[in-house]
DNA sequence: CGGTCCATTGAGCTTAGTCAAAGAGCGTGG
DNA sequence: CCACGCTCTTTGACTAAGCTCAATGGACCG
């Protein structure tokens, strides 16, 4: 998927992805380096004690892995928060028929469920796109539920890192509702490679895609057929290239301005938060 | 608007909608009693100290009226809180070229901006759609960002409102991305019925749809016309009436399951929040 | 009575979806 | 090492949902 001269590639890339974590690199390596990031990311966005920075050290020991496919949490059931460390994972929902609509991918760095003590079954689930690990993040939520001043910083992060999220599925909605399948596709790359760089995933002008087309089609509301052809014309434009589930980016003025990306997407609210941490 | 067999409507029933509060009845009675509608709203979301339910009431004082069209908040700066009183609103956000996705309607009873102290420049804008009075919400939002205990109750209606809001958010994109014209009219309106109903706003069958068509559309991700096509395809199919910009559902169960409406959707995040509290 | 805002219609077109089939990598068992 | 099977991508032909353009008509306003 999303490659184009030759290979096939959405499972090569889910292999090629998941690798590192398994035989390569012992876990006990990856996961650490995971958890970095997101410590980092939250540090980022205020200032924090000595004793939260601890407890955000402390969450590694309790990682877990899944298996691509795997449903991690939601469905009808209360979300037990967890931090991405490594891999895709998305929220979606279904349609009684089948049809499936991808809410919003969640990357390394990410937190499944949220931060802030809500203990509500939730309308969606969060699955697997590629094999995952994740970090219990419920210490996380106890320090920040108890109301102790010496959390106040980590109460806030958490309040920003859910602004995040409800950014990036309002620019779901205006892509979904009123983007045409070419700027969305574009869209969509722009917001992902943003926020892959964000998470130190990606080049300035490179990132990986783990991901099959049938999966982006889900997320972009399309077709697998006219996601393959959307693709491969962003291709032909030569405002990026595909291959062996890397992107290139060509031509990221034209990419921005085909999509109309305001710079108030994504990486904007994450900057912006930094810049006020 | 939204209306069939005989009168234009949209005009008409902004017109309608906004007449309550303007010549009929003074001001001072018509704010007091959509705070209300908050009040006991928050309240339900989890037991109040006899501090927090004066703090709510003695919002009241600071309303403020804006105009059809006017811009109340956002748009690259940041929201100051309010409460939607009466009237509707909505959150939208513009492309380069003119389109428009309303990415979610604000009804009585629903807060502009968030009662979680963020002070964050916004993506978007909200915009009055008819007549809409509003009260400031500061002194809730400085209550809860103190952290003194006495706000707990507040605190955590605050973040229940908010996961309100991203339910809403999340059903939109699941309308956008994978349901048809038709559903998503539909969808929609059970929506928009569900939620006027917790506000107090709609009897189990009719309500009051004060926007025109075109709303509906920058809504809905549709054209005008095509809009206007589906909404008479459904009073046609028999499932609704309208009528001088009210609603009458007719076919209840048929309009769930046409939308897929899984009972998952809005109330549900509100009732279910309810049995929590 | 003209002007404005909406709703509604018709005609023609474009985008995106459906159905079906063919290739390309990859892994597996023999 | 190779044939087979699986997953995923790519293509072609056809269909259909939804859009654009243009015009008409009703209601209301000044």
């Amino acid at each position: 998927m999303i490659q184009s001269q030759f290979q096939p590639l959405a499972y090569q890339n889910v292999v090629r992805f998941a690798k590192p974590l398994d035989p390569m690199t012992p876990r006990a390596i990856v996961a650490p380096s995971g958890l970095h990031a997101f410590t980092s990311r939250v540090s980022a966005l205020g200032k924090l004690s000595a004793e939260e920075l601890l407890l955000l050290q402390g969450l590694g020991r309790f990682t877990r892995s899944h298996a691509q496919h795997e449903e991690i949490g939601g469905d009808g059931k209360p979300m037990m928060s967890r931090v991405v460390l490594s891999g895709w994972a998305c929220q979606q929902r279904m349609l009684g028929d089948g049809r499936r609509q991808i809410i919003s991918f969640l990357l390394p760095g990410d937190v499944i469920g949220s931060l802030e003590p809500l203990d509500l079954p939730v309308d969606h689930s969060v699955v697997a796109l590629t094999q995952v690990i994740t970090v219990d993040a419920t210490a996380l939520v106890k320090a920040i539920a108890s109301g102790d001043p010496a959390y106040r910083g980590l109460a806030r992060a958490a309040r920003l890192l859910a602004l995040g999220e409800i950014t990036l599925l309002r620019d779901q909605i205006v892509r979904l509702g009123r983007q045409t399948a070419y700027e969305r596709m574009v869209h969509l790359l722009l917001e992902l490679h943003a926020r892959l760089k964000m998470a130190g995933l990606a080049t300035p002008d490179t990132f990986a895609l783990p991901i099959s087309q049938e999966i982006l089609a889900d997320a972009l509301g399309l077709s697998v057929v006219h996601t393959n052809r959307v693709l491969q014309q962003v291709r032909h434009d030569g405002l990026l290239e595909t291959r062996s589930g890397q992107v290139k980016i060509l031509d990221l003025e034209a990419m921005r301005t085909v999509a109309d990306w305001t710079a108030t997407t994504v990486e904007p609210s994450a900057s912006r938060l930094a810049r006020l941490g």
